[in-house]
DNA sequence: CTATACCTTCTTGTATACGACTTTATTTCA
DNA sequence: TGAAATAAAGTCGTATACAAGAAGGTATAG
């Protein structure tokens, strides 16, 4: 079986999303290749994960399937509407609010307490995160430079030390992101590394108000660049999983004819 | 089947534990007996919760039972570890620091909020809080103090409508429930209901400071009567389980017979 | 031509069977 | 007598079979 894919910069340095204890190596494969698979909008909102397919593609049965979508849709990246199966969760744009205040509270609490007891290794962490940004700055991978931002907010959660508002905010920030697909105008020249670079300078000169300050305008940023704006598209799963890093686009529909199929306007999210 | 049994005080004012969605009526069922029973120790912490017992107690399969502890798991309130089955959770001594730190982080910032934006449907609830609390003040039911104060915490984080805060806090203050029943000394004749009393009474005041200060040092006070000591007992699972309120006590093990019963020591919650 | 009803096909939900692992009881050996 | 090895019982983990439900297609009436 091919080596876990946990994170571009974070390998071995962030534990990935959470859950791995209690679980057996087959369930982790099957988690966190759908969980990266979500992050890298290779699968978007609102796809339907099919169950026995996901169980052939790792060849084990729905039981296990659907025991990693229980999982998910308790971490809010999965829906599981009765009777209708597993959806990538397309959170509601009135979601997009209690996201970005969970962040506003919780961030500035860590980024102060990090400026203040910012130790050799993890200073040395940041300057690893820092470096990698640096490196891919300039790069066109929107997944690398989205995947960067992502794992910042995970660091200094990670950093900080308590696992309840590490497992928190990366729940917060997945799904934060996950709107940002369906809402956000993707045709803004805006890279999202670029505050977290500044952010990440500010927390190592140990300067707290200055990393929160951007951090607070980046999020004002996101928040005003929320619209309305709903794809829909189908996949072919069994590729999107697969262990290699290509990035797969949408296939347009095949069929037209019939009755349009229902949209499933409530697979949303979970009560988190 | 009987009305669903959900809380004392609050019965209709605050939804179930959360995860009513997307479960049938029965795993709801399940879910919050169970829930309610560790909410009134009923279930201590580190009891083994056998799949086909609870099965049997519900008229359902093993199949349902293993779902319910699933997000039970994903919940912190029940450990699931490889291939020994469910068992109530026992937090970790080092976890109470997290759980603490966790709720002094969001409650005065909920507490604030609640004091500058009380309308008059939100002092209702908090008023028909505080005079269920009066109402049991001198009651020697601990089971029922115990509850009032956790649905404190539970109603002003509902309150505030945020449901990522309400589910963190929910999970976090029954955690911390679970540690105290390990690692406090249950002889103190300290009354959980008198703080909360205090602090429903400066909100309602509109004086968030007195109301934070008092459950600072309520936290505090946790904090500080801490300390080891883990009991161990056998419960029958059915009877536990059953409608009515009744309480039940551990009953002493029958055989003390054969290499001593290894303890689950690990059997921990998991990572939250 | 559109909308509704019906039928077929496909997917999910639940119970159960069986193998694997853990625990408990018994035996063996120092 | 007590610890380790061994056998038996019990419980859990996974796959599978079947039932229940939803989605998709076709026919029919307006």
């Amino acid at each position: 079986m091919p080596e876990r894919y946990t994170s571009i910069s974070l390998r071995n340095n962030l534990r990935s999303h959470g859950v791995t204890e209690n679980l057996t190596s087959v369930e982790t494969e099957i988690h966190d290749r759908i969980w990266n698979a979500i992050l890298d909008r290779k699968l978007r909102p609102g796809a339907k994960l099919h169950e026995d397919m996901v169980g052939n593609a790792f060849g084990v049965s729905r039981t296990i399937v659907r025991k990693v979508f229980l999982i998910m849709e308790q971490e809010g990246v999965i829906a599981l509407p009765l009777n209708r199966g597993a959806f990538v969760a397309s959170p509601a744009p009135d979601e997009i609010k209690p996201l970005l205040e969970t962040i506003r509270l919780v961030m500035p609490y860590l980024i102060t307490w990090l400026c203040n007891n910012l130790d050799d290794s993890m200073r040395e962490r940041l300057e690893s995160h820092f470096n990698i940004t640096e490196e891919h700055d300039l790069s066109q991978e929107v997944r690398i430079l989205r995947r960067l931002a992502h794992e910042h907010y995970v660091l200094i959660a990670d950093l900080y030390g308590n696992p309840i508002l590490s497992s928190l905010i990366e729940k917060v920030i997945v799904r934060t992101s996950m709107a940002m697909t369906l809402y956000q105008d993707t045709v803004t020249g805006w890279r999202p590394a670029d505050s977290n670079k500044q952010i990440n300078e500010a927390i190592l000169e140990g300067d707290a108000e200055k990393a929160i300050s951007i951090m607070m305008n980046h999020l004002a940023l996101i928040e005003a660049t929320m619209q309305y704006n709903s794809p829909e598209t189908t996949f072919d799963i069994s590729s999107i999983l697969s262990a290699d890093d290509e990035e797969i686009y949408p296939r347009a529909r095949k069929s037209t004819k019939g009755r349009p199929r229902k949209v499933p306007a409530e697979a949303n999210g979970v009560s988190h």
